[in-house]
DNA sequence: AGGCTTATTGACATTGAATAACAATTTCTT
DNA sequence: AAGAAATTGTTATTCAATGTCAATAAGCCT
């Protein structure tokens, strides 16, 4: 347990998890998970195994790869867009869930929040009988730079 | 023009994009815009592609996958969500803007529209000074069905 | 603690969507 | 009608993601 505010860690919530699943616990993951939730970036695959690398630690991408879904299924870690042939994922236990505004041009990114999405979620349950389990409001725009410049060309 | 509402139909649109652009209208491509417009369901590229073979008419994959980002860059289509490796797509062009409510269980998909996205982003154009193009708000949860069959196992 | 079952690993091969290269063709301007 | 240049289909290529499989190791049981 954390002892400042007594919630579980990311690596308790998943060991708890893959108990619950009959799955066994190995150093393998515990490096990818340690490298994942020591930041709170976006992340790739393979950025995720580049910085790995970077540390003198090893796993193979096929065991990233295996993780993942994983890491998903434990609510620990989120798709948030399909760039570039790659996935992007970002970890969602223990932040604020938020959106993102993409600018198109140099794919900068900003995060907010919204109360409104929450909002618009809870007439969806009523409306058409879902259980609303998450949302992704992607807002995309130009940034106030690309504005410029695509204003003066 | 079309005679009812006096709106350019998406050929018009396209061609007049090509002009722009400096680039040619040709057979293939009527063939695919057609296609593409010919209904108001998202598609992938494998679907529209069968599609046409369907009807008798033959145009290269190649061809279909050169033409996307066009259609993207003249605002007649856009990408709605990645799904077992591939991209699809929806056409937005004379269409309301609307969102997606999926069922994560049955892939099914609800349409829903609500004003109050739009005042998000004109409360994010002034916070970030952002030009707003669009947005792409996807609601994942569990269809009424799905959750009965998730609470009798 | 040691043994046993079986999940997991890494290496390698494979898949498949998406892109690139290129010669043949076709559009569109003059 | 001719010519410059964009577009086509074919073929090859890229590369993210998944599958295969023998070797290894986690974790339960006694």
């Amino acid at each position: 347990m954390d002892a400042r505010n007594n919630k579980p860690s990311e690596l308790e919530i998943f060991r708890e998890f893959l108990k619950r699943q009959g799955m066994r616990y190995t150093p393998e993951r515990e490096t990818i998970i340690k490298e994942i939730f020591s930041t709170h970036e976006h992340f790739d695959v393979d950025s995720l195994y580049i910085s790995i690398r970077q540390k003198g630690l090893r796993v193979s991408k096929a065991s990233i790869y295996r993780l993942i879904p994983l890491l998903i299924k434990a609510n620990l870690i989120e798709e948030v867009f399909f760039e570039n042939g790659q996935m992007h994922y970002e970890h969602i236990y223990g932040h604020e869930h938020h959106c993102h505004l993409r600018c198109q041009e140099c794919k900068r990114i900003e995060e907010f929040s919204d109360k409104r999405v929450a909002q618009i979620e809870e007439d969806l349950q009523r409306r058409f009988n879902y259980k609303i389990l998450r949302h992704k409001l992607e807002v995309i725009g130009l940034c106030s730079e690309c504005q410029k410049k695509s204003n003066s060309s």
